[in-house]
Order: C-alpha cells, then sequence, then structure tokens
DNA sequence: AGTTGAATTAAACAATTGTTTAACTTTTTA
DNA sequence: TAAAAAGTTAAACAATTGTTTAATTCAACT
C-alpha cells in the first residue's frame, strides 16, 4: 500500500503531536519526520494549528469511539461495563500515550473539546445513563450519580497508563513487567468497580 | 510579609508552569506575572530550564509529602490507606493541575524525575510495603502486587482531577457542581478501595 | 558625600519559530 | 505534445524565543 503526501503528514503529525504535545515540538520536526520539505505541511494543512486541530479531533474519535460501540450495544448492563474496561485496555496497550496527550491539550485550550460534541451526544443517546438509572431504582445497583460511574471506570482504565514513566520508577521495574503489572490490573478493575457497584452480586474470591 | 525578588519570581514561575507546561510558557510570561524584567528571572535562576528545574523538583515534594507522611506514621494499615486517600483528595482540591503537570512533564522528559528519587526511598524505608506484604499472608488483605494496590489508590484519586476539563463537558456540569461530584467520589473511593483490598471486612451497605 | 556592589532595566543578540514566496518538477489534460 | 495545474523545494520573512550586554538605579558602608 502506498501513502499518498497527504497520509503521510497526518501519520507525523500524530507520532509527533502525541509523543512531544502541540507546543512542544515544530512544523519542521513533523516534516521531518514525513521526510519531506516544510512548506509541503502548510501547502495541505494551511498551518500548524489546523493540523493539530484535525488530528485532535481523530484522536478523540479513536478515544472515545469503543466506549459508545459499547454503550450502543445491546448487552446486559454488566457485560457493558466488563466490555467497556476489557476494550479500553486493549485500546490503551496500543496507545498508552493518548490519554496524557488528550487531557493536557484539554486542559491547556479547554476549546479543543468542541469537536467532540457529536460522539458525546451519541452517548447519551444510546440511554445507558437510563438504563443505570432503572438499575439503581430497583435496588441491584449502588446509587451514585452517573458521573462518579464514570469517573469509577476511566480512573482505573486511564491512570495506570498515564502514570507508567511515574510508577516504573517508584517501584523499579521496567517497561515489560510494567506491562505485565497493566495486564493484572486489568482484572482487578474489572472486578473491583463491579464489586462495588453491584455490592449483591456473588463474587468469586480468591483471596 | 513582603516577597522578596527571588520568592516572587518562583511564585510566578509556579503559577505559569503549572498552568501553561514548560514548552507552553516564556520567560517573558514569567517575569510579566511577577511584575518585572526579563533578565531579572536569568539573573536570579540563570535559565528557564534550571528555574524549571527548581520548581518541579519543590513541586514533586509537594506531591509527594503527604504520602509519605501517611505511611511513615504509626496508624494501623487500613487507616493508612484511608487517610493516604482523604489527604490526597484535600491536597488535589487545592492544586488540581499538578497530577497533569506531572505526570506530563514526566512523560516528555523522564530524566526529570531524578530528583524524586530521595523520596521515594523513604517510602520504601517506611516499611509500608512490608506491612502489606503480611496482611497479604495472613490472608486478610486480597493478595495482589504492591504495584497495583499503589495503581488502585492513585487512579481513583488523581484522575478524577486531571480529567476535570473533560467530564465537565461529558456530563454538561460545571466547576461548582463537579466539586460537589468530587467530594463524593472520595467517599466512593475509600470505601470502594478498602473493601476490595479487605474482602472479608464488614463494610457499610448505604445501598 | 562618595564609593562599592548588588539589583534592575532597556536594548541587543543569535537562534528558532510559523508562514510565505518564488522557482522548479511532475502530473494531468486538452 | 504543449499548456495548465498540482506537487515539491529552497530560500526568505517577520515574529518570537532564550539569553546576554551594558547602562542605570538603588542600598549599604566608610
Amino acid at each position: 500500500m502506498i501513502k499518498g503526501t497527504e497520509q503521510k503528514i497526518k501519520d507525523a503529525a500524530l507520532t509527533v503531536f502525541i509523543q512531544k504535545g502541540f507546543a512542544n515540538c515544530t512544523s519542521r520536526e513533523i516534516a521531518r519526520e514525513a521526510g519531506m520539505n516544510v512548506a509541503l505541511v502548510n501547502y495541505y494543512f494551511r498551518s500548524k494549528s489546523k493540523l493539530f486541530a484535525i488530528i485532535f479531533e481523530s484522536v478523540m474519535q479513536d478515544f472515545l469511539k469503543s466506549m459508545v460501540q459499547v454503550f450502543c450495544s445491546e448487552l446486559p448492563f454488566r457485560e457493558k461495563i466488563r466490555l467497556l474496561i476489557e476494550r479500553e485496555f486493549e485500546f490503551l496497550v496500543q496507545h498508552p500515550d493518548i490519554p496524557n496527550f488528550v487531557l493536557n491539550e484539554l486542559a491547556r485550550n479547554p476549546k479543543a473539546i468542541e469537536g467532540i460534541l457529536p460522539v458525546l451526544h451519541m452517548v447519551n443517546e444510546s440511554g445507558v445513563f437510563d438504563e443505570a438509572k432503572k438499575l439503581q431504582a430497583s435496588g441491584e445497583m449502588r446509587s451514585m450519580d452517573i458521573v462518579q460511574v464514570t469517573l469509577l471506570i476511566m480512573s482505573n482504565c486511564q491512570y495506570p497508563f498515564m502514570a507508567g514513566p511515574l510508577m516504573k520508577v517508584i517501584h523499579g521495574v521496567d517497561e515489560t513487567t510494567y506491562t505485565a503489572h497493566l495486564n493484572a490490573h486489568k482484572t482487578h478493575a474489572v472486578s473491583m468497580v463491579l464489586g462495588y457497584l453491584f455490592p449483591n452480586d456473588q463474587i468469586p474470591n480468591n483471596a
């Protein structure tokens, strides 16, 4: 498969932006990564900012895509949670730098978030929030705001990847070992979150 | 209390660096924030990098200080966990941008971490890890690697603050409402983590 | 008062930045 | 095949950057 120039630039920009952030990289760096002249980058995308906006939005799509897919599925609620966490881990193993990238750019430039509003709309439309509220009304699920349910899940998925560099130093482990820990953490995240959300469920106790 | 010039620069640098990151701010911006000329910043700290190194290390100290204090205390283990989470939340309410700042700079410049090695040594010396292993050997505590215990705690404390901008948009809530959610989340974090680490403890079920 | 040294500033410096221009090459097309 | 368009490049541009210089103000000391 031959990649056109435009796609080469996008790929290079994705790599460089995610690795260094918008402010911490230069147009020439992107051009070099793509194997071409600086002017070509602007020829195709007019400016560094415009290129960034495009890359950022596409990253956000990937970032939220699997979440939306699971939410819109027909699985029972507990399975949605489980699958959501597992998919999130699968995604993050491949793209461990994305949460850091997204949250950081969002904190420094709040209006960058506008591009994801359509995707968020899909989440709301999926009815998954209503589903949770019904389970809470029936007493099956622990009653807590949906915001905090979201926080529980995303915290335990994304933070372990974001904190990789810090954790490796704190515990003195290398990349490979830490990856193994991440894998084990996925299992814990699933059973801890499900166990907390559904305190009456019989959970297998491996202790 | 009158602040000397050097301290004024440090304060300004702290504000600006945390808000925008190292690469995303200028020396002149720091000088302006401190109400003085650019040259004065370099007169006191020789370069932007050296100033940053000083600020970063002091932030890391604050970031880890309360953790070390709790670890080195004489409290029973469960109380250490509870207090650790509560102190962490107290700290993060006041400095919500610090986790993002620290993890981001760490990801982009791994050698920046060297300054915290002494503090980490204190954590190891505190014997809190051995304490956990004993509780695990007795079957009282769920057996899992200490790395994952750390991850469970830090994920549920830090991520909710880091993801503030994203969460506010996802759920369409304002700053005040989100702060209330953070407060509620603290309670959940404590009981969820303790409940998972000590599955045989009787936990009050408010559901 | 006058001298010394630190504190502070405006101005300049060289390097790098995002962006544009103008020339050159390749591809399309009529 | 020749003209037109698109693709690509080297070079230049103006703005901004971190840093330094040289001059000025300020405070302390004799």
